[in-house]
DNA sequence: GTTCCTGCAAAAGCTTTGCAGAAGA
DNA sequence: TCTTCTGCAAAGCTTTTGCAGGAAC
């Protein structure tokens, strides 16, 4: 996938968000990064190139972001928040014993309900949780911090 | 459905949970208020009764009975969690307006997904977000607070 | 008597807000 | 110049933890 800094920047500007650096930074990391990422982890990753960087600024920007539609929330992590870039119909997957995060194949407009005739639907998220394969066969369970 | 103290008390003492006062009237909200109450909205109901009654005491009898698998969580709401007795298969409908969570049907062993071969599932979620009929026909929309 | 439960106080931790200075158009 | 963006400091809020008194068995 192109992730180079004009596609970027222009992912951007096609938005109407001014391509500011740290911004372009941010992007960039939900882009190349597999998993999907916490406040904190971005802001680790981020510092030694920015050394300037505050928190905020990551929150500010991850918020411009969701409200653009260019990344959605995964609320799946009962302590903190996850982003992800928008991606097609796909469900998370939740390994309690790691915390690692999967993607699953699942499509969500298929799936038959009953109750919602008169909702206007606009987010779908499907969380599963349990345990991965890793954590599975290696019975030792790293507790999540 | 019966909610009589005696009901309520042999399904915490089934569980292995000491039906303390406490604990009985918690249960019993969860039982017969429709909705998905947060701790502070139990809290409000319930100190009236329970003059002495704290939030820690709501908070580790929610966690005890999350355990139990009597109640389970609902994480939809970003800002707090919400608490919901335990039932047969189905979904949480968000109203980004009102805050209202509607419950809809939902097979969720049915839904066919991909990439989970070897994983342990023990916890499905489905979340959507959007409008209620009743806010989308008033188009005033109440902030959520 | 011993274990479990309740609730006060305080801490912990993520996220938001206020504000001033810097950067960009 | 004027709007937007960044980042420090502090506040806000939900939830958790430590601990002591009390209740239940």
């Amino acid at each position: 996938m192109d992730t180079s800094i004009e596609f970027l920047t222009n992912q951007l500007k096609n938005k109407g968000i001014r391509p500011s650096y740290q911004r372009v930074k941010v992007l960039e990391y939900l882009y190349r990064k597999e998993g999907h990422p916490t406040v904190e982890e971005i802001f680790r990753a981020l510092s030694p190139d920015i050394p300037s960087l505050s928190k905020v600024t990551i929150y500010n920007t991850l918020h411009t972001f969701v409200e653009s539609g260019l990344v959605r929330i995964v609320d799946i992590d009962d302590a903190e928040m996850r982003y992800d870039i928008t991606l097609a119909n796909h469900g998370h997957f939740l390994c309690e014993a790691c915390g690692t995060i999967f993607n699953f194949k699942v499509d969500i407009d298929q799936i038959p309900i009953e109750g919602l005739n008169q909702f206007e639907i606009k987010v779908k998220d499907i969380y599963f949780k349990g345990l991965c394969p890793n954590c599975i066969n290696q019975q030792s369970y790293r507790k999540k911090e």
